[in-house]
DNA sequence: CCATGCGCTGAC
DNA sequence: GTCAGCGCATGG
């Protein structure tokens, strides 16, 4: 048996409850990653009342029956609650408190010393934090300190799109980068801000702007926060954060006081190309000299704007910031407000030329993986519990049409013969594409989702673009932005020099136009 | 370390 | 339909 678990004194009253006390064990991390370490048969330590599932109960050791994902994030857990030992199963339980299963050693493994990491390795491995025997689990000293600790709220915050963190994270740009990101066009649209985070494109999850107070800001979105502001689609106005008063841990709240042009608000005011004035605002000389800001539209925006999308949260492009003042705004209070105006090469999705171009890359609203699934069974229980519990006066009768299987629409990525024939010719990159070659070969491509292969494939070649130090291929953009006497990169402003010798790789560039059809047009 | 935030959802 | 209130990433 494990070393954690030899110790450990049981009793077994009749009623088949059975009260332990854990030897030595570490907590399994706070973190939901952790469930990804979990294995059906893993054996398992959990807290449950068989009585009252709602309410914590006695430590048992169990084995995972069954993992289903519910969500993004989380499993559902299902354990066989084991008495005395693998035989005995007293119970079958669907987990309520995630956060209180203790991965133990499988039977027969070899003994772990104590200080080895037996568990998740993605956890963190604190020894302040070990639980001792008898001890109460302890919650962590971050989450101590929320207002949620005072609070004795019912509510599982755990599941949906809410609280999730990030599953990814976007390293093809660093966080503080100006301008498009490669690969993401104009259109692109994601249901959920914690994506648009994920793809680089608008960090914060919450936040509407995102920048730095010395710097400038990257980033911004337009949800209709404030009824006053106007959109015109290729202009708007947009309004600063801060004012709003977010007692009682809200994250959006009552406008109760003036704004004041610090932190994201000085951020987006240094984008303009005019000196910064924090009095009086100011206008710029040039405006499409300033500073570009990405701009992504929420659906929520609807409400005062016919630009908005329909659905979800999708990248228009770039914009520059053209003036900003202060205002009294129609809540009464002073907000900083700034006018924004379009300056990109690529179509606005709202265009005839947008709209065509959209359906040509075929831009879909992206769900995180598994939640469409996960959605379509969760209707479908609520559906059985109305059927059960309700009247069935009104439904149609015979049998139920046979719902069509759940195949998940795996698109296969195959390289065409042009596509392979170009990618020979290639010679100054052939290591990359040598590279990229063999993450496609590792496994039969049609098992692999589009986004996976084809991204992972394109993104290295995307940075010989984006960090011109690795050389060797020049884009389209570059040419006009050195006709600009610009001498930087235009995706990572890396600055080049004047003397910055071009040679444009042309079978490159070929090769990028077939995989982001309009590439070397765009941006 | 601390403060901020144009989301999101289960519960009324 | 309204609303409280959560984790998290981010900047300072």
């Amino acid at each position: 048996m494990p070393t954690t678990f030899a110790s450990v004194s049981r009793s077994y009253p009749e009623n088949g409850v059975v009260e332990m006390s854990a030897g030595d064990v570490r907590p399994r991390a706070r973190t939901l990653l952790c469930f990804d370490q979990l294995q059906v048969g893993d054996l398992v330590m959990v807290n449950y009342n068989l009585e009252n599932p709602e309410e914590r109960g006695f430590w048992y050791d169990a084995e995972i029956s069954t993992l289903n994902a519910v969500s993004r994030t989380n499993k559902e857990i299902r354990v066989k609650i084991l008495l005395g030992g693998l035989g005995d199963v007293i119970g079958d339980c669907k987990l309520q408190f995630l956060d209180e299963i203790y991965r133990i050693e499988k039977p027969g493994a070899p003994a772990l010393s104590a200080d080895e990491d037996w568990y998740c390795p993605t956890c963190k491995n604190d020894s302040s934090e070990v639980v001792k025997a008898g001890e109460k689990l302890r919650t962590s000293k971050k989450k101590s300190k929320m207002p949620s600790a005072t609070t004795e709220s019912q509510r599982d915050w755990g599941k949906g799109m809410a609280c999730v963190g990030r599953t990814k994270e976007c390293t093809i740009v660093p966080s503080n980068h100006y301008g498009p990101v490669p690969g993401v066009p104009v259109g692109t649209t994601w249901k959920f801000r914690v994506q648009v985070s994920e793809a680089g494109v608008h960090r914060p999850h919450v936040g509407g702007i995102h920048g730095r107070s010395n710097d400038g800001s990257y980033s911004l979105v337009l949800a209709g926060g404030f009824e006053d502001e106007v959109d015109r689609g290729d202009e708007f106005t947009y309004t600063g954060s801060g004012g709003r008063d977010l007692s009682g841990n809200k994250r959006i709240g009552e406008h109760s006081f003036d704004q004041t042009l610090t932190h994201m608000n000085r951020a987006l005011a240094l984008n303009c190309d005019a000196p910064l004035n924090d009095k009086d605002g100011a206008e710029s000389r040039n405006w499409r000299a300033g500073k570009p800001v990405r701009v992504i539209r929420s659906s929520k925006g609807r409400r005062i704007s016919k630009y908005a999308p329909e659905e979800g949260n999708r990248y228009d492009g770039i914009y520059k910031v053209v003036k900003y003042w202060p205002e009294i705004g129609k809540c009464g209070f002073l907000v900083w407000r700034y006018l924004l105006r379009r300056d990109d090469l690529e179509p606005a999705p709202w265009t005839t030329e947008g709209i065509e171009r959209s359906k040509k890359l075929g831009l879909k609203v992206q769900y995180p993986p598994g939640y469409l699934e996960a959605m379509a069974n969760k209707t479908k229980r609520e559906a059985t519990v109305r059927a059960v519990g309700g009247s069935t006066r009104g439904r149609k009768r015979g049998r139920p049409r046979a719902t069509r299987p759940s195949k998940r629409e795996v698109e296969s990525f195959v390289l065409s013969e042009q596509q392979r024939n170009l990618i020979q010719e290639d010679e100054p990159n052939r290591k990359l594409w040598d590279e990229a070659l063999s993450f496609l070969s590792e496994g039969p491509v049609h098992t692999k989702p589009i986004d996976k292969s084809l991204f992972t494939l394109v993104a290295k070649m995307i940075r010989t673009l984006v960090f011109p130090a690795l050389k060797k291929c020049l884009h389209a953009c570059l040419q006009r932005s050195f006709r600009a006497e610009v001498f930087s990169c235009p995706a990572c402003r890396h600055d080049l020099g004047k003397d910055y010798a071009m040679s444009l790789n042309k079978t490159l560039q070929l090769l990028l136009d077939q995989f982001f059809p309009g590439y070397s047009k765009g941006r």
